[in-house]
RNA sequence: GCGGAUAUGGUGAAGUGGUUAUCACCUGAGGUUUCCAACCUCAUAUCGUGGGUUCGACUCCCGCUAUCCGCACCA
């Protein structure tokens, strides 16, 4: 592992700034906090790495891409409770001035204080005073309401909906299940991915592209019948990784162990890990700089059953860059809630289960007219009643005796036959941040040597992720060497999924080191034999090595 | 949001209350050069932004914006 003193990071965000990977947005009117532009090379190179992610969850076999808007109802985020976990309530010490958050200062007052609105956090603060966490003076200004999502409003005028701009993909996952049912023939498990913005509006973004206002997410939401033990086979991950389990207790197990000895609390969480790990080494990350950390109980949501975070060690120290969170069937559960839309699977029964039904049930001609607005009620009342009532019978509907008499009613005797029932499926979700991901791989894969005396320097991406992946560089610009190259290269680029890059300025050396900058894997050179024969050099990033290739025969 | 520091070409830095604001690298043009940042000539900034003090402000003062470091918040 590289050493990453703050000397290499400002290096490094230098140059990232100089080639166009990754800069401040906005600047020229003066920046903007927590927004970033992705340049002419760090354009490609998030597309590269969003593909890559794509791709690499899509193998599968199981799982479909989806894409769904960044605009988001209110009624969707409420429903998922992020109208309430994303609003805090802000007050300031009126001596030191420090802010805090109103319901952390009445913590022993009331069993959930984060339930609470404005008003009656405003009356426990003032009722009891509590000390300063900071200086320890009892004085608080006013309650202030802190929405850590951006507002919008869906339409003009009067006539607009409330909303925000969402801040995570997972929402439209959860809002899809039925058509994503649907599409998989009703048969699970499956799941969906979606990458795209999300945005949070954070109170202090820091740390470059650490802590952002707009980000690019990734997440897959996989769905599962929680009655089924799923089987997972995770011997392809023979490599021991650092798991932090909940307590802080740490261990160096492969993946499959530790699901065996129960550190990982549900196989699928397990798998997942192993497929996380897979990607981020497939895109450019150290493995000597990746660890999972186990979420503890009283930090994880209270519907989530296990949650790792896989974090990468980088030049801000470790970083959480994946969430891995078996979430229950909470979303789910509270979408279904909020519509009265069925949001569930279809278990069928390894037997058909039968059932006896003998009771009674209300006669609707006779007791319709009878009981009028109470019917529904007394229709309830009835089907509870086990086979021994006997009628009359005289009933307290809403505070209101209602006498029902036998021609009210009459008997329900049946066999039912359940073949199976509805349940809601648990997901499990690997969720993704892009641009934390970029961010560590080009920290891992900057790499300062040393060359004749000067320092240099490479970023030695892996091809697959690499923003471009050849030079063409004419040794002069004469004799025709720059038209044969300029050819080269126009082919190079009508080719699907290539990126070439020509260049002519300055000394053959001076491009390379160009190229080794931007992490271009290949390059290649034309030169007077290329003239006569046909043949140029093609030079390797990674160990400066050239071979001589016919034109035709070219990797790409 | 609070406290502290900072803001000068593409990058990193120097500098001064007063005529054409330095330096290195980078980038571009031309020359030279037969494969790893060579060399020569030339070019690129109204010193973050708005206001104030002053005969005169890049330099002093204030607001704003941004960056960095603590705290708080957050994944």
């Amino acid at each position: 592992m590289d050493d990453f003193s703050a000397e290499r990071l400002s290096r490094l965000t230098g140059i990232l700034k100089r080639r166009g990977v990754i800069l401040p947005a906005f600047e020229i009117h003066g920046g903007a906090a927590g927004l970033y532009d992705f340049g002419p090379v760090g354009g490609r190179l998030r597309n590269r790495v969003n593909q890559t992610w794509i791709d690499h969850w899509l193998s599968l076999g199981n799982i479909v891409e989806i894409s769904c808007p960044t605009v988001t109802p209110y009624a969707v985020l409420e429903a998922s409770g992020h109208v309430g976990e994303f609003s805090d309530f802000l007050t300031e010490c009126k001596a030191c001035g420090e802010a805090s958050r109103a319901d952390h200062l009445v913590e022993d007052l009331h069993s959930n204080p984060d339930s609470l609105p404005k008003e009656k956090l405003e009356e426990l603060l003032q009722s009891s005073n509590p000390p300063c966490p900071s200086c320890g003076e009892c004085g608080w200004g006013a309650v202030e309401a802190q929405n850590l999502m951006f507002n919008t409003k869906i339409g003009t005028g009067s006539s607009g909906r409330q909303g925000f701009l969402r801040p995570e993909t997972a929402q439209g996952m959860f809002t899809s299940f039925s058509s994503i049912y649907r599409h998989f023939r009703e048969r699970l498990p499956f799941g969906a991915v979606q990458t795209g913005k999300g945005y949070r509006n954070e109170i202090s973004p820091r740390q470059g592209m650490i802590r952002l206002r707009e980000f690019n997410m990734a997440e897959l939401e996989y769905f599962i019948d929680p009655e089924i033990e799923p089987i997972h086979d995770f011997s392809a991950w023979t490599q021991p990784v650092t798991l932090i389990a909940d307590g802080g207790k740490e261990s160096m197990n492969t993946i499959g162990e530790a699901v065996e000895k129960g550190i990982i609390r549900h196989p699928t969480v397990g798998y997942f890990m192993g497929w996380t790990m897979d990607f981020l080494l497939k895109v450019g990350i150290n493995p000597d700089g990746l660890r999972f950390r186990q979420h503890e109980s009283d930090e994880m949501a209270h519907y989530a059953q296990d949650c790792w975070d896989a974090e990468i060690l980088g030049s801000y120290g470790w970083v959480e860059c994946v969430g891995i969170a078996h979430r229950g069937c909470y979303d789910l559960e509270s979408h279904e809630k909020a519509t009265g839309q069925r949001l569930r699977a279809w278990r069928t029964f390894q037997e058909p289960k039968s059932v006896e039904i003998d009771g009674w049930t209300i006669d609707g001609a006779k007791a319709g007219p009878a009981f009028r607005a109470l019917a529904g009620k007394v229709k309830e009342a009835i089907e509870g009643l086990d086979s021994t009532a006997s009628f009359p019978l005289t009933l307290n509907i809403d505070g209101t005796d209602v006498e029902v008499l036998d021609e009210h009613v009459k008997r329900r005797q049946f066999t039912d036959n359940q073949t199976g029932e509805w349940f809601i499926p648990h997901v499990v979700e690997p969720a993704f941040g892009i641009d934390r991901i970029i961010w560590h791989l080009l920290d891992h894969c900057y790499e300062e040597t040393d060359k004749g005396g000067e320092n240099y320097s490479y970023l030695r991406l892996p091809s697959s992720v690499a923003p471009v992946d050849v030079c063409v560089l004419p040794l002069y610009e004469k004799d025709g060497m720059g038209e044969l190259a300029a050819t080269i290269h126009r082919d190079l680029c009508s080719k699907p999924g290539i990126v070439s890059i020509f260049d002519a300025s300055g000394s053959i050396g001076r491009r390379y080191a160009r190229a080794d900058e931007i992490g271009v894997p290949w390059c290649i050179t034309v030169d007077h034999d290329s003239l006569k024969d046909g043949t140029v050099t093609l030079r390797s990033r990674d160990d400066g090595s050239q071979t001589r290739v016919g034109i035709s025969d070219l990797p790409f």
